[in-house]
DNA sequence: CCGTGTTGTGAGAGCGCTCTCATCCCGCCA
DNA sequence: TGGCGGGATGAGAGCGCTCTCACAACACGG
């Protein structure tokens, strides 16, 4: 029943130290012990006891992937699933597990926090914190590995893992002025959130590099929703408000767009070219099926996981950061 | 820096044994020592060691969620934030870690068995396997504690948990029924599948007690994506075939419906009354938007933890099976 | 007043592992 | 041939906790 250090040591003649030692992969060992061990490891099917290493060594091989409610809801399609492939798949490899936290309020916060900090997980992944969320801060601060995923609002200094949401915008509204549009609404997400906010800057940037005016009147407020988006939308057309094309900072909200543009009888993407952002299923499935930003998700999991890798491996230096390209795949909403 | 029962021992003047009892909630001591040594650990702001406690209970107090690959690409929409919100909230009631298990390859799985094996979690929970994938058995054989999200196609016995298809279905075509539609087209799901085979099964059963015949010709095969369903709808509707509604076994799949029935200049809900499944964002995207079957996904999370919970805590006795309601969420393009 | 039972508390032995030292062995140079 | 350096291995001490057992203290009946 239990396979211990001692067994194996005991098979292959040898002490728990050299097991030990071969186990962990490490140093002056002859060849020759080795394969001896590795012989007996095998045979008995030996597997290390991960609560006596942690004991020891004081690591848990283990780090947190935080998901605070409200990001919960707002993320439907395959982002969790997708981003915890990547993460898993770096992590797995060195052998770390990921537990999920999901704090569901203040207090759970609170309790996650001094969780984290009594050493029971090496480090902690956030996604997409809202505003000014105090935890990266003081988990940084108390000198526990952080990586954040999607960009702080607060300027702390700890590693991120964001995508370039502004570039993706650029890419869209780029490529609705290259179709010849020149009168390009946008619908914004939550001002309050940083991908909102980049996107918005994208826009204006791809305005202004191909010196159309900027027109503060064509930025339409909306929540990612697409409710929200639908009638702003419809706001816009019943004040008489001119456009040949919509940028939207979620799939949803131009799915929202678009049935606003349809009730008012006009055509996608003749009279008005719509591209979305997210590239979710429900691109694919509107019809005509939505231009829209690809994020490359898994990968930012990967890169967060590999970004926590190397934190644990080296004392704390100075915080790094990655930004990851997007994509734009064009459809049948901007005339391809 | 070190937080150890012996310091809160010393601090309220009793010995280890003793601040044991008391932080495991246990027994016989007196209420007054109770108190002292409870302050002691506020004040201290202890939290216990879980792997010197692992490594002496044999239990890490931790389960894993088991997600193969196949079922990361298949589910879209918040279904695992849902699920995981689910089973974090009754896993965490009871101090319970929930890890995150992605194996990617079969290699991956056999690795993934040995581990869970070895004691590394207590318990596993398997969400939506493919047909007969051998783990849940040998899991169980070996005493591991198991729950199964979704009925998996062998008859095993473990713990289940699953959503009630063939009601969900069922309920599904009685509606479509009573809005006096006759020749009901059903596009099913890969039939490998219990979900898909259950969902068939409810919309025959409701065909029968309304005493409608059946006809396999409206049987349409698809796989729950939206392609292979609209190209199915439209041979079926090139083919000649006569129909006044669609159940589609999944949200998608009625979205491909919905565009073939489109092209052929039919009317929804008029002409062609159409209802989904999984009622995801793709459902109320849609246009019109979707009716559909809605799952109670967060408490399928819920009632999986709480029957590892169950087992857990008593040894293993016969194997119980939760099946949870579906609501049917009727909207436009039945016609309200 | 002693024996017995009951209850709260303490002492101490590990759980399986890592890691520091000490030890041993071997080759090599003087 | 003796001494020495260096690399491979073993012995043993914990890591922080739980849990068994022993013990102290007290109540109570005979």
């Amino acid at each position: 029943m239990a396979k211990t250090l001692e067994a194996v040591a005991l098979a292959a003649g040898v002490s728990r130290a050299t097991v030990s030692r071969v186990v962990n992969g490490s140093s002056r060992v002859t060849p020759e012990t080795r394969r001896v061990v590795e012989k007996a490891i095998r045979r008995l099917a030996y597997v290390p006891n991960r609560a006596a290493r942690s004991l020891v060594t004081r690591r848990t091989d283990s780090v947190g992937l935080v998901i605070p409610e409200p990001t919960t809801k707002l993320f439907g399609d395959p982002f969790f699933p997708r981003l915890i492939r990547g993460i898993n798949a770096v992590l797995g490899e060195a052998d770390q597990l990921l537990v999920l936290l999901t704090p569901q309020s203040a207090h759970d916060e609170e309790q996650l926090g001094r969780y984290l900090l009594s050493g029971h997980l090496d480090g902690a992944l956030l996604v997409s914190l809202h505003g000014a969320d105090p935890l990266p801060g003081l988990l940084a601060e108390r000198g526990i590995p952080v990586v954040v995923g999607g960009r702080p609002t607060r300027g702390i200094s700890v590693d991120v893992v964001d995508v370039d949401n502004v570039q993706g915008a650029l890419q869209a509204v780029r490529h609705l002025i290259a179709l010849g549009r020149r009168r390009i609404v946008t619908v914004t997400g939550p001002l309050d959130m940083t991908p909102a906010q980049d996107r918005l800057t994208g826009y204006r940037s791809a305005l202004e590099e191909a010196g159309i005016d900027h027109d503060p009147t064509l930025e339409l407020a909306g929540d990612f929703e697409q409710t929200a988006a639908r009638e702003a939308v419809e706001r816009f057309i019943a004040a008489g408000g001119r456009f040949d094309a919509v940028f939207a900072a979620s799939d949803a909200m131009a799915l929202g767009a678009l049935s606003a543009i349809r009730r008012a009888d006009l055509r996608v993407p003749q009279d008005i070219a719509v591209v979305g952002y997210d590239d979710s299923a429900l691109a694919l499935s509107s019809d005509p099926p939505l231009s829209s930003v690809r994020q490359p998700i898994e990968e930012m999991g990967r890169e967060m996981a590999r970004a926590m890798l190397a934190q644990l491996g080296a004392p704390r230096q100075v915080a790094r950061s990655v930004v990851l390209a997007t994509e734009l795949i064009v459809r049948g909403s901007s005339g391809g």
